[in-house]
RNA sequence: GGCCCGUUCGUCUAGAGGCCUAGGACACCACCCUCUCAAGGUGGCGGCACGGGUUCGAAUCCCGUACGGGCUGCCA
């Protein structure tokens, strides 16, 4: 029991879910699940955090859209650092008493102007040997050891840091609250963390936190850091600049499944994907397949078109039926199942995301459909188009009851546009822009089908009155 | 300033000294198919940051340079 492998995903409660964080968590998770762990939520316990569940319950919203569900077995959290609260301000106790921390009076301003007094940067550890006690306003400091800390990490190897190069940092603020790198340790420890996976930007952090497990007595992680995300100008995605909610894209009619494969092809390429010739593989095989010595060391730029071409595959790739139950939420309240649900099939591969649902069919919908005055101008200028439409309607008109089919339709058409001595591609133009209003859409006669006899004639007839027809 | 990390087509990547005339995916272009648009098929364009080593041989190992990013708080 002890030894299973317990990973711990820790995501900034901002209110707001980043695809980077969805990615780490992707990675913590396939790892926690392959290798029989445990995938640790915690959350950062502040006022603010506090004074917010919504919040918390966003991650875990976001976590299960993307499918690390809190039901799983592999599922631990959320655990607030709040609990251990206590426990933070022992361990300090207990570094003060070993000797690997001691308490300093000196304030930011001090240190700066001693630092330039001496021609330095940074504290330079000052208050070492003074032997100064606990009082208010008074840090307690980490004693970093001379020598050199390697950090040994999953993804780049070891890494060596000259401790030399490392102040010794702040673990208690003069008002008595531990400092992050303290709590995150300690929370760790007590959690029984065995293995970090993070953003490779928590790297220059690692080896103080390193010296804190050993000074506390305990076995650091294995730790690995994953290549950050970035936008086009090579920075690290940000909240300010960048469309990084995971929300965001759920919202703009991304699949599930399409996002977490192609987040997971983000400095990380499934063994076979070039023999197969695709990278797209289902979540099952991927989570098997994932290795973080396989994961590689530069950052990667989040490309929304790439995600769009994978989204699209994804779409072509559901059932009808599915389809049809998930664009609807893109479609307006006032819209019924049908015509809609008719037109799924041949919707479905024009589709890039769910939200383009509705911009197919949306003339079936309309009372009279919108004349894109482009389109009209182009197709109705020819000098066939206005008899063309008119022997069209007429041929339609004479249809059977029984006959109004997309097979027969397009046979029809095909009859009257041999006396024009043109091409279906031509022929169907003035039909597509009297009854859409556009020269782009779904096939014509499986719309016209769909739409029935009654309102795709009486549209025509429309668009000869507005020919002067 | 100091420290750390990184650098293969436009983008994501494969590549562990000879399999590389550097492969795939997305994007782009052309053609085919086709009732429009798509989808699909075929083909094309396009890259090892630079300079030195090591080696019979380097995208791959070493050193340096350049460029990019990150960290360096009594923020998290």
């Amino acid at each position: 029991m002890s030894d299973s492998p317990r990973y711990r995903f820790a995501p900034s409660p901002t209110g707001m879910f980043h695809v980077g964080g969805a990615r780490t968590a992707l990675f913590n998770w396939a790892l926690a699940r392959s290798n029989g762990g445990t995938f640790v939520l915690r959350i950062e316990d502040t006022d603010e955090v506090r004074n917010k569940p919504e919040w918390t319950q966003g991650i875990i919203d976001s976590l299960a859209w993307i499918g690390i569900t809190a039901d799983d077995p592999h599922f631990e959290g959320p655990l607030f650092q709040s609990n251990f609260a206590a426990g933070h301000l022992a361990a300090a106790e207990r570094l003060l008493g070993s000797g690997h921390a001691y308490y300093c009076d000196m304030t930011t301003e001090q240190i700066q102007e001693r630092a330039a007094a001496e021609g330095v940067t940074g504290y330079g550890g000052w208050s070492r040997d003074r032997g100064l006690g606990p009082a208010v306003g008074n840090v307690l400091r980490f004693r970093v050891p001379p020598g050199v800390t390697v950090v040994h990490d999953e993804v780049r190897g070891d890494v060596e840091f000259d401790n030399e190069a490392i102040e010794d940092f702040v673990l208690v603020r003069g008002n008595g609250h531990p400092v992050f790198n303290l709590a995150n340790v300690v929370d760790d420890i007590e959690m029984r963390i065995t293995n970090v996976v993070r953003a490779e930007e928590h790297l220059p952090n690692t080896p103080k936190q390193q010296m804190i497990w050993e000074a506390l007595g305990a076995t650091p992680p294995a730790w690995a850091h994953v290549p950050v995300l970035v936008n086009e100008q090579r920075k690290k995605l940000s909240k300010r600049r960048d469309k990084v909610a995971l929300d965001s894209y759920r919202d703009d009619g991304i699949l599930a499944d399409a996002m977490v494969n192609y987040l997971m092809t983000l400095g990380w390429t499934m063994p076979g994907a070039e023999a197969a010739g695709t990278e797209i593989f289902p979540w099952s095989d991927i989570e098997s397949a994932f290795r973080l010595s396989d994961v590689n060391l530069s950052p990667a730029f989040f490309d929304i078109k790439k995600l769009t071409a994978f989204n699209g595959e994804y779409i072509r790739r559901m059932t009808v039926d599915d389809l049809a139950e998930a664009c609807g939420p893109w479609l307006p309240d006032e819209w019924g199942p049908e015509p809609f649900r008719s037109m799924v099939p041949f919707v479905q591969e024009r589709l890039k995301t769910l939200a383009d649902a509705p911009g197919t069919v949306d003339f079936m919908y309309a009372d009279e459909p919108v004349i894109d005055q482009q389109s009209w101008d182009t197709t109705m200028s020819t000098e066939y188009a206005r008899s063309l439409l008119a022997d069209a309607v007429e041929a339609y008109a004479a249809l059977p009851e029984g006959d109004w089919t997309h097979t027969i339709l397009k046979a029809t058409l095909e009859d009257v546009m041999t006396t024009y001595e043109l091409k279906l591609g031509k022929a169907q133009a003035p039909v597509r822009v009297a009854v859409t209003g556009r020269t782009v859409g779904p096939p014509l006669f499986e719309a016209l089908e769909v739409m029935g006899s009654d309102e795709s004639i009486r549209r025509m007839r429309a668009a000869l009155a507005r020919l002067g027809v």
